[in-house]
DNA sequence: TTCAAAATGGGTCCTTAGGCCGATGTTAAC
DNA sequence: GTTAACATCGGCCTAAGGACCCATTTTGAA
């Protein structure tokens, strides 16, 4: 098994050229070609499909989040590792959604940032831990979220009932779908809007989609 | 600085007493108890204040997660750290959801444990770039999906009408509200339901809400 | 310049929604 | 065994909603 095959991309010169002696210091990783902006970057993983890129975020002529959105989209098996100084949470996120599967920051150390290209290889992801915890804060709002759908108030008819209104059915289409009258449709919009506390139909609706209930 | 006070939580004792042996080779931690299950561990927390609690998911008479709910929610300083064999995402993202700062494997090192701890002590989060990989696939997704919000095809003023709408609103109140005339407030709307070809005020607040207009 | 969309307004008409009064039978909990 | 919640139905009434017809003014894009 060859070298790990390496695409380094940072405006800097300095700091690019820098990176590359380090990561040549290690006989496993070899540094394929270098880019200096997202375009560059595109044309590099082009021409020579490194395993991975190391990429910059703030770059000039398109930036590194753009670039690792177009690489991952392009069906090349390239993996991008977002290496960045900015602990900025919507920058991360940015960066995972454009399919970043790493997100490291510049002051990791130099065996830190071996293990994590070596993983990333591998086929795993890395967060860099100071920047995970507020990571995990979101997604944890998320995940707490996504459960946190609160015992319904409605009984099974009243969900259906409000199921179809929230399908802009009238009253009376709800009747017959249901096979009842429609004054039994107007009594359980009734009670929905006050187990619900809405003032008509529609912020039923609204209020139930926010607790999930439909 | 003394040593980082340290909970072991594990039904198979086994695990438990060699985990406690390895973290004691090193100084700067001290296993100050140790539990097999959530209730033990709830008490043990109560009883010793230890800065971390490294916690098995699977124990009989609760489990982990809800004992990480637990301790995390009642307001003591004491972190989580979930170390299990489980790799599937779900527990993960409920240990998360949970409140457990760390998710690592059963199968680490001891290297990386004893890193591990120390970042979470001083206030990093941790997930195992085994799992994290999933993890971040799914948060992805999350990430994805916020940021889709499609290009409102409502103007301006329809979107502060639907909202007002959402709220409950009749189109008197908000004509009022806009100083406006009711007229317009229903003009407003009918192009509303046109574009979002909803039947009517009811599903074209639930068509906004489904693609984050409203 | 012309055209389309946005924001404002008027009038008329019918349908719909929802409040309030009542009722019955069932089921599950206490 | 009583009580409460659920699901079903009736009538009556008023307010609200929405369709269809129309108009003006402004703004920005083609």
């Amino acid at each position: 098994m060859g070298a790990i095959r390496l695409l380094v991309v940072d405006d800097h010169a300095i700091v690019r050229q820098g990176l590359i002696k380090l990561i040549e210091m290690n006989e496993e990783f070899r540094v394929v070609a270098e880019g200096s902006n997202g375009r560059e970057a595109i044309e590099l993983v082009d021409a020579h499909r490194p395993d991975i890129v190391l990429m910059d975020l703030n770059m000039p002529d398109m930036d590194g989040i753009e670039a690792c959105r177009r690489i991952t989209n392009c069906g090349t098996a390239t993996k991008v590792i977002a290496l960045t100084v900015c602990e900025d949470i919507d920058m991360i996120t940015q960066a995972l959604a454009a399919g970043a599967k790493g997100y490291i920051l510049k002051n990791t150390d130099l065996e830190s940032l071996t293990r994590i290209i070596k993983g990333v290889f591998e086929g795993k992801a890395y967060i860099d831990p100071a920047v995970a915890t507020g990571l995990i804060d979101r997604y944890t709002n998320y995940a707490r979220q996504a459960q946190t759908r609160d015992a319904s108030p409605l009984s099974e008819r009243e969900t259906e009932v409000l199921g179809l209104v929230a399908a802009g059915k009238t009253n009376r289409e709800i009747a017959e779908e249901l096979f009842i009258s429609e004054k039994t449709v107007k009594n359980h919009i009734t009670s929905i809007l006050r187990k619900l506390d809405a003032a008509d139909r529609t912020e039923a609706c609204v209020v139930a989609m926010k607790r999930n209930i439909i």
